[in-house]
DNA sequence: GGCATGTCATACTACGCAGTATTATGTGTC
DNA sequence: GACACATAATACTGCGTAGTATGACATGCC
């Protein structure tokens, strides 16, 4: 590129940086993965150069950690107040899922290094001190799943959801939302109903199942009472 | 080690250390990922040296395909008869699920390198000859799915099925059939039975979805019929 | 019992990339 | 307008590892 550095001040300046860094990371480890990712990648994306990174960070792995929290941070302030929000255990499990599926899809990098982080947790290869950094924000993730598991277990006793082994339903359930970052690609300037919509209907097939209700044949209305 | 090499046979020897080189590639990648496995740590475990891969494969990548291809082949083989076999739509649905999970917790770790080669599917940094073997398998993989949407699509037609998007059905079914390689970790001397258990539980949380039946509030009998 | 061929080990090279050391530029402060 | 401090670029080092070249051993064949 050879932007004579140091004389536009358009490039970059500030604290702000940081927050670049994090954004150009994610995009980075999301399509490379952690390990084929390169420093100088990320510093092409950001337009600047290692050393930048070097200066607010202090390793890559570093950089790694910042994105995993900066992820978790953000998809907690999404999800959890749909936990104790009105309603059936049924009806906040799907407010739940729908949020957390709306940021999966709008923050997918940030959500792709989350999900490597988990991978990652028994991964040898990693010093001490980076195990124990990772093993304190899978902490984090481990609350959150904590939450879904609640929420069933509420859903069940107020007979919205069916009776079936809790921890299993909840880790199954997450799995499954997280496991929609496999295929779902972004979409340049599509409209955010649509997105929305599709997050209904995934949350509609993982709750409300595929089968036929057995029994009642009716329209299958499924959980429409429960979009917003 | 320094175990004095050529003096034993009972080392290795034969094509079939061809096979050895794919387990210890499987097992290699799936826990390090592609790029950080080493040839070398493949080599230690198989309890040889580069040499003999190198003698078996072209490149590194050549192993990672070939272990790609063995998954594909072990999973469709299993999974392939319970489409066409007798039952409705979410019988047949059901079965295959059950033996697609039963495929990934017997060979966990050729279905993780699966899961790595469909993410690795766009990730630039492929010279072009990997890219299109790469794209040849992922072939193989689109196929695999399609087999799945169309027994959606006839458990739709006979009524077994609730009436939805099939793509979209279909691809959330597989996406979260995958996603329990996530969690699931193989426990030493668990009996063949007690994993089936755990499959059948996940195919019914899946197709039968999580919410008590609207209407018909009996004894969750589920999918009860379905389990063999 | 030499010779070819298949099967692997050993030793070496090349290179990409994380991390470091050093230097350059701006910005406020007195 | 010299000084300190913050923010970055540039240049360099070292290590890990994919790939290669070559040698060692076994086995069958004539």
């Amino acid at each position: 590129m050879s932007i004579s550095a140091h004389d536009t001040g358009a490039v970059g300046r500030t604290p702000e940086a940081r927050h670049r860094i994090l954004d150009a990371g994610a995009e980075a480890f999301m399509r490379r993965g952690f390990s084929s990712a390169t420093l100088d990648d990320i510093a092409d994306q950001v337009g600047a150069t290692k050393g930048l990174i070097y200066y607010h960070f202090r390793s890559k792995f570093d950089v790694f950690l910042a994105v995993y929290e900066e992820g978790m941070r953000r998809v907690r302030e999404r999800v959890e107040p749909h936990a104790a929000s009105g309603g059936s255990g049924r009806e906040r499990l799907a407010a739940m899922s729908r949020a957390h599926l709306l940021n999966l899809m709008t923050d997918l990098a940030y959500h792709h290094v989350v999900h490597q982080g988990v991978r990652a947790q028994d991964s040898s290869e990693l010093k001490i001190r980076q195990r124990d950094a990772l093993s304190a924000l899978n902490g984090l993730r481990r609350d959150y799943e904590h939450m879904f598991r609640r929420v069933v277990a509420e859903g069940m006793a107020d007979g919205s959801l069916r009776q079936v082994d809790v921890s299993l339903a909840a880790r199954t359930l997450l799995s499954s939302l997280n496991a929609v970052d496999m295929w779902y690609r972004k979409i340049e300037d599509q409209p955010a109903e649509e997105v929305e919509e599709l997050a209904g209907h995934i949350v509609d097939l993982l709750v409300g199942g595929l089968s036929a209700a057995p029994g009642t044949r009716g329209a299958p209305r499924s959980d429409a009472s429960d979009r917003r």
